[in-house]
DNA sequence: GTTGCGGATAAACCTAAGTATGGTCCTCCC
DNA sequence: GGGAGGACCATACTTAGGTTTATCCGCAAC
């Protein structure tokens, strides 16, 4: 089912290439995007349902959505609020006959990168997925980092996390020490451990860490 | 030409009242949608074209445009397009009585809160008053934050950027002396410089404000 | 019941950071 | 040509941060 560069031994498919997913009940419409998509040297797969969709094992590479918004059974509007709903951020490009201008807006608000009116030119597509593949990369690589920083973050102690809280906020030592009613060297040794643990190799790495967990702000930052 | 609140003793207008602002060449459009927006206690400023809004002094306080996609002359969407060209971010909703789904696309991606076709609920017009207010509202504190972060920035000598540039690196005093050439001590000198202007009353404070700034990240921060 | 781990602490020691005080050398501007 | 401000540096001192080694307690798992 997945087609495109996998054929053609000059351009081996790599794990990082991208693949273009198509749903769409009309086998012509598959095809045409297929071809469309396979002919600038994307990988593709298509499905006729949302739900051949969602039996397709997920793939670990940036990608995008096509999806007809009369799909059957399954609007493309309340399958794109599903997948949202199920964590799954896949950019999605919708594609319509015959929509109206309330579905346009409630895609577009739920993130949706296009909405292409049928007949649509080539390019016009070419361009949304290639916007919508970039999105994709951005948001795949800050996942990566934030799940690699929460992976870290979990093996901290609950002392170690309330220190690094405290110590991120712009707390002294011996103020840490105060707040959690114990002694400064205490502190210093949970501190060196978080450092350690977080494979943060200065205070700077350790307060960007915890701005991107979202850790305990406040402190005192930049008055009005 | 601003009407609401401000007729009435019991409620005051203050200056963090939010103003909502319409354009519309029809009276009796502008008309209706004054009275719906005052009976909800909005302050509101009418006008029949994008030129007499331009010419409304700017206000302090949070606000929104609704807009009519066809206006004379200038198009709502080029209008859209002029504004945001001219770094005016004021959140635009817009109404429409025979808009067609690129049209919508566009003014989406440009960012604007909603669509609403013609004839809309009042209820869903308020929503979106209310959702373009309060984006309005956050996208003002954050620029109010930065320009204070800019501001103090702005007191920094040339060489002092350069020193903070590198302590929010994550660079010992040590290394940036290295780095720039110059004696440790005369680091510690600008740096102690540093912390005065910008107020900070930690290094983690000056780390967020030089993310707030978009100062010289790499350093090494969390690995994949 | 012993082992392991989180948590706390102490002593000793070392490095890093920060603050005067005082001074030199520029350059730009009035 | 005198003053202001930026950049630089030295000495001296204080405080903050961080590591190592070692000990102690409680609790839960084996």
């Amino acid at each position: 089912m997945v087609t495109g560069r996998t054929a053609s031994p000059a351009t081996r498919a790599n794990a990082e290439d991208p693949i273009v997913f198509v749903i769409d009940d009309d086998a012509s419409v598959r095809d045409a995007l297929s071809n469309l998509f396979r002919s600038v040297g994307l990988r593709t797969a298509a499905f006729g349902s949302a739900h051949e969709f969602l039996q397709h094992k997920p793939v670990d590479v940036p990608s995008c959505l096509i999806l007809d918004i009369r799909l059957p059974r399954l609007s493309g509007l309340d399958f794109q609020a599903e997948l949202t709903k199920a964590g799954i951020h896949i950019p999605i490009i919708f594609m319509t006959g015959h929509g109206d201008i309330p579905m346009t807006v409630r895609a577009m608000k739920a993130g949706a990168v296009d909405f292409l009116t049928k007949p649509f030119r080539d390019q016009d597509m070419l361009d949304a997925v290639t916007t919508a593949i970039e999105r994709d990369r951005n948001r795949r690589d800050e996942a990566r980092v934030l799940a690699n920083l929460r992976a870290a973050f979990a093996t901290l102690t609950p002392r170690e996390r309330q220190v690094m809280t405290l110590v991120t906020a712009g707390l002294m030592n011996k103020q840490v020490a105060a707040e959690i009613g114990v002694a400064e060297i205490t502190v210093k040794i949970h501190r060196g451990q978080i450092m350690r643990k977080m494979t943060a190799k200065s205070l700077p790495d350790l307060v960007r860490m915890a701005e991107i967990l979202g850790i305990g702000q406040a402190s005192g930052g930049p008055q009005t």
